[in-house]
DNA sequence: AATCATGTAACTTTAAATGATTCATGATCC
DNA sequence: GGATCATGAATCATTTAAAGTTACATGATT
């Protein structure tokens, strides 16, 4: 299948959501992510049905953050996604038949289990504040200042 | 992507391997891995190359397990076959010139690599004779002697 | 020489995210 | 109230790599 890349756009679209005085439309996140509205509409439902996003019709519409970055976990984004497929691995037919092919699909599950365990509780431990944080430090390793850059949409010519 | 099933298909196979008197034909091993002999070879050549297995050809020939399985470890194995693409989970283009994605993509990258890590520090504290064991309990489990079943392919009618 | 089995290459199939398009619905502005 | 804006959703096409399939060359055994 194709590389699921769900997770860190959404992280991305995230920090941008908190730098906006506005709602953002489908359509300038989709310019950020250099995707398209409609998917950055699938992709989103999963956060506003978890209430980490709002979003609103009409005119001055669009997405906006319904909760502070420290209070979201990337294990909570992970969820709000519906817990995609982690690994491309796979550990073969459960039902097997043949007790060799049953020691070697177990042993191949209980490795990915125990990564899948691994990948969630580093999840867990990481918030949306601490991916700010680390935008600022890169910000700053550049010399910028990051008032600078919060993005106005209504300030756009 | 489509789901990688090779490395508990290979594990199958080879347990499959040491319980035979003769070498193995990919045909063999395809119908006790329900797939065909091309995918058979493609996916052993790996652990040909790394000396796991040998393969001969002509009449008589096939698959012989070349190492006992208690110098196999499955992250052995999992090299043997290239080390593949382990997550569905993409994190993100690399070389982003947004901050933030690159806040994202490293946030994600990271919870990756340390899953990685644990699956691969999981494969190398397994070895094949540990599979084989856990193959005789499961028969033991079920009242069955393993010895009964050892595979002796010139004693098929 | 005939047969068997691997080695390899080329092509098709498959699954799931993603890209793209469309239309209905609701909110805002004039 | 009508035009416009934006989401919600459904549908269809595209993409990607493993897996399935087919074909043929090569080498070993009988």
């Amino acid at each position: 299948m194709r590389q699921d890349n769900r997770m860190p756009r959404v992280l991305h679209a995230l920090l941008h959501l908190d730098q906006m005085t506005d709602p953002a439309t489908s359509d300038l996140l989709a310019g950020m992510l250099n995707t398209n509205a409609a998917v950055v509409r699938r992709t989103m439902a999963g956060l506003r049905d978890q209430g980490f996003v709002t979003s609103t019709k009409g005119h001055g519409g669009g997405w906006v953050l319904a909760k502070p970055l420290s209070e979201i976990t990337l294990a909570g984004i992970y969820d709000a996604l519906g817990a995609p497929k982690l690994f491309a691995l796979g550990c073969g037919n459960e039902e097997s038949h043949c007790l060799m092919e049953q020691a070697a699909n177990a042993a191949t599950a209980e490795a990915l289990r125990v990564a899948s365990e691994t990948f969630l509780s580093v999840l867990s431990a990481i918030t949306m504040a601490d991916l700010a944080r680390d935008y600022e430090t890169r910000m700053k390793e550049l010399g910028l200042n990051p008032d600078d850059y919060r993005f106005d949409a209504s300030k756009i010519p």
